[in-house]
DNA sequence: CGATCTTCTTCATACGTATTAAAGAGGTTC
DNA sequence: GAACCTCTTTAATACGTATGAAGAAGATCG
């Protein structure tokens, strides 16, 4: 009882039989060269493995380049964050249940925390080899990190659009072009003429897609840009101001489209000034989010939106992994699914009072 | 972009500085063995590993060391169940979290589900042994899994104190003898002296804890057995009827304490019954529920109970998993974590018009 | 009976890193 | 100039698995 722990091997099961090691492999990977083992052979191998505990190493396997049926999850931000639960949770599950479908396990690549900051290569190590190939996930990821595993060839597929110049990559995401156009010609299809579209401040992939989606919008329905105000990047829409939403008012506008930020400040930012200029949303103007935002549900209102299908987009970025691991290197796919509208309360018709053309 | 692009090994730089791979190797794990290694090398080969961006194969690494840095956690129901999501999270968080903190990641093991049943054993090999050990989860749980992994001597830690006749085995549970036992003496203390016990029918080892602990609390307050009513085993507890809680109120009892079931079925069951008798809770009977059932916050009541610290034992258990490893084989421990009394509303002084001793 | 084919098994090696013992270079000492 | 040191580097090996090539029987055929 006092004999330190050792997992049995593929050499241990070779020589209680007296068979060689390449014997024992050929058995236990099972693949179709296994096909050419004598029944007898294979069975006392079976057996005896059985008798030993014996397991896959799965590290040595995938040194070796072969498949341990393990797909990696790996956030830039923690996976399991308490505030923001509702937000990252259902990809997760789409992961979850897809993977499990397909037969597969699931790594969740927790040591690279470094405080807040995830980095793949960590300390210059990549864990996610690991794993055949990786889910990734998050807002604030590191570019050099996706360049670097790039350069290695990994397989990997990023749940959200991600951008990196000079480079392809795989990615499942919304369709935020065709959602915020959508929400523009919804908010034309009941009046409104003149908007408001209030920006990020940060340059990310999906503020580009959602604000290219507005202009298309706007387009579409034949509103030139100069009944538009967009409000300017340098200012955070956090600090929207009693004052500026009475400028809007004056200026004739009557819906505003809010990117909202990590923290839903700059909802909240709407909501006050709007209050604190006398106006009632939808009735003096009505508010669309773009999206789906984490903390939404904080307040009481239930604001007009498009929401995100995260659980399938999880699901999707599961499938589209399996298929580029038995794909050639570099081919890379992106894949986009529909958000889907949440009427909300936050939208109405235009006041009649409006500035109409 | 056809070429399949290699990752940059020890090698690689070794052949690129015209100096061997093990002097490679001794600068990059830097350990206290590099301490040799003249500065002008050094020097040389963080630079080109730099320039062929170079990251340590963890694999690698890890073949050699003989782990895998991986911690399992296998769970005998779904693992992000979503009517119980909020039950089984914690224990997920606090799991998560430990392995984090000791540098391992985490290894979900959803492929072994075969419809809602999960079996460690799938087609006879133990996926388990990917990990290094496997913190374990469930109440459905099947005990021939268990005695085979016993008989293995794979590493485990169990969530919740489960018993394996003829086996020692190493779990972290909640103190539910020592939480039943301060309910009995806090209701005492309030001036109740006969009780209701209202048992669940299976027979698992948490039920018989509560029970003990029940038992336990009544000697210690010097209360006789006869005062005390406990609902038969072989009635389903969710079938209270208006008539049994008559029958209660009338044989002067003021406090029911209710273990509940997975739906918590047995604790509607008891508050419809009171309604129906036209029995107000607390104030003429006290509730006192034995635990943290899953679905509590459906009903509008905030029950007085019992919680347990469930992200606290999901990193007991981790640390307790990570301790296991280094020990002997055979070597197994139980950890049990207080839990915390919940005041709610559902728990008051006895009604004056009780009958008292 | 030698040649060819089957069927089964083994050899040898690769994967990328860590480590230990040993080799080599250069210097000092007697 | 041989013996001894110190400082630095390297050869060799282990970790556990997968696999293409080669080997060893036995069966079949000409």
């Amino acid at each position: 009882m006092t004999t330190p722990r050792r997992r049995a091997t593929q050499v241990d099961i070779a020589r209680r039989l007296g068979v060689s090691q390449a014997t024992v492999s050929l058995v236990i990977s099972g693949g179709p060269a296994s096909a050419n083992v004598a029944e007898q052979t294979r069975r006392a191998v079976l057996e005896a493995a059985a008798e030993l505990g014996y397991a896959v190493n799965p590290v040595a396997r995938s040194l070796k380049g072969g498949r341990n049926r393990l797909l990696g999850v790996f956030t830039f931000e923690p996976v399991f964050p308490v505030d923001q639960r509702d937000f990252y949770f259902p990809f997760l599950l789409g992961v979850e249940g897809a993977t499990a479908e397909y037969g597969y396990d699931l790594l969740l690549f927790s040591s690279a925390t470094a405080g807040d900051d995830r980095r793949i290569y960590a300390g210059g190590v990549n864990r996610l080899k690991l794993a055949d190939g990786c889910v990734l996930l998050g807002r604030r990821l590191h570019h050099d990190d996706l360049t670097a595993l790039l350069r290695e060839d990994f397989p990997f597929v990023f749940i959200g659009r991600r951008e990196v110049p000079g480079h392809q990559l795989s990615y499942v995401a919304a369709d935020y072009v065709g959602a915020t156009r959508a929400a523009v010609q919804s908010l034309v299809r009941l009046g409104h003429r003149r908007f408001a579209y209030l920006k990020a401040t940060d340059d990310k992939e999906w503020l580009r897609d959602r604000e290219a989606g507005f202009w298309a919008g706007l387009a579409a329905a034949g509103i030139p840009g100069d009944d538009v105000v967009v409000h300017p990047p340098d200012e955070d829409p956090a600090d929207i101001t009693r004052a500026r939403f009475e400028d809007w008012l004056a200026a004739g506008i009557t819906a505003v489209l809010v990117e909202h930020s990590e923290e839903d400040s700059a909802i909240l930012a709407v909501e006050r000034a709007a209050a604190e200029a006398g106006a009632s949303i939808p009735q003096d103007c009505s508010v669309f989010l773009l999206g789906d935002p984490p903390l939404v549900h904080a307040t009481a209102r239930d604001w007009t939106r498009f929401s995100i299908p995260r659980e399938q987009m999880g699901r999707e970025a599961v499938r589209l992994l399996l298929e580029l691991l038995d794909a050639e290197v570099g081919q890379h796919r992106q894949i986009y699914l529909d958000c889907i509208q949440v009427p909300g309360d936050s939208v109405s018709t235009p006041p009649s009072t409006g500035v109409t053309r």
